[in-house]
DNA sequence: CATAAACTGAACCACATGGTTCAGTTTACT
DNA sequence: AGTAAACTGAACCATGTGGTTCAGTTTATG
């Protein structure tokens, strides 16, 4: 075990960690906007909206490309494939270890002296 | 717009954004274990080990339960049902983006004088 | 009772975050 | 040419993160 080279999934969720910067995605999905429409949507200085739009563009969740002096921001490429996949694996094995644990309970409460693995259902 | 109360969505995703962390979801999901048996599977000091274990309890991803004097974690309540929401629904958005970019550029390249949307594929 | 195991809390460290201000630079408009 | 818009970079600030060490406390065991 030890490591776990998280790579993508440890800036992706990293970056999904903050409420501005999931809402910058709601905003982009519904249109490109620039630093500064983005900056006085959200309350924000340019310089610190620059920040946050860098973060999302180094997790590959928004691209931006400069148009004289203004710079457009549109979605990215990722589109958290293998985030979710990690969570719906991580939902599998929760389940099973809450079944196992009702499997447990109840055959405290109903023993059997058949102790071989029960099927799930 | 301009506050998106974040909520549990927050401590969830940064919680979810250090590979060790999710190492310790998967190693809970095998079987509970103790802060010391966990220490040791990642290489680092109980200290250490207890603090990541209180970012995940904070965040109901573990549950932990003292007896006698060993900590015993298991995981917990939380399922990341509202954490896929948001990214599936944030997928539906990202893909309804790039239909869209994909009609325009077919649009271009085969223009038609009826500009009636056209209905999904 | 004595010792050791297992945890806990405080203090420290280097570095990242989420913001700001201030001082530029580049580009558009008149 | 001159002004203003839009961005950019550096510097700063408070707070959080991921880890450590060290000095306890509690609990189990010989």
């Amino acid at each position: 075990m030890v490591q776990f080279t998280g790579g993508h999934l440890d800036t992706a969720f990293a970056a999904l960690a903050d409420p501005t910067r999931r809402g910058i995605l709601e905003r982009l999905a519904r249109a490109d906007a620039s630093i500064s429409e983005l900056a006085d949507s959200f309350r924000m200085t340019l310089t610190g909206m620059k920040k946050h739009v860098g973060v999302l563009e180094h997790a590959d969740l928004v691209a931006t490309e400069k148009v004289g002096r203004v710079r457009i921001c549109r979605l990215g490429a990722r589109r958290l494939d293998a985030e979710v996949a990690w969570i719906e694996r991580y939902r599998q094995l929760w389940e099973a270890r809450f079944d196992a644990l009702d499997r447990i309970v109840e055959d405290l409460q109903h023993p059997r002296t058949n102790m071989t693995r029960r099927t799930r259902s």
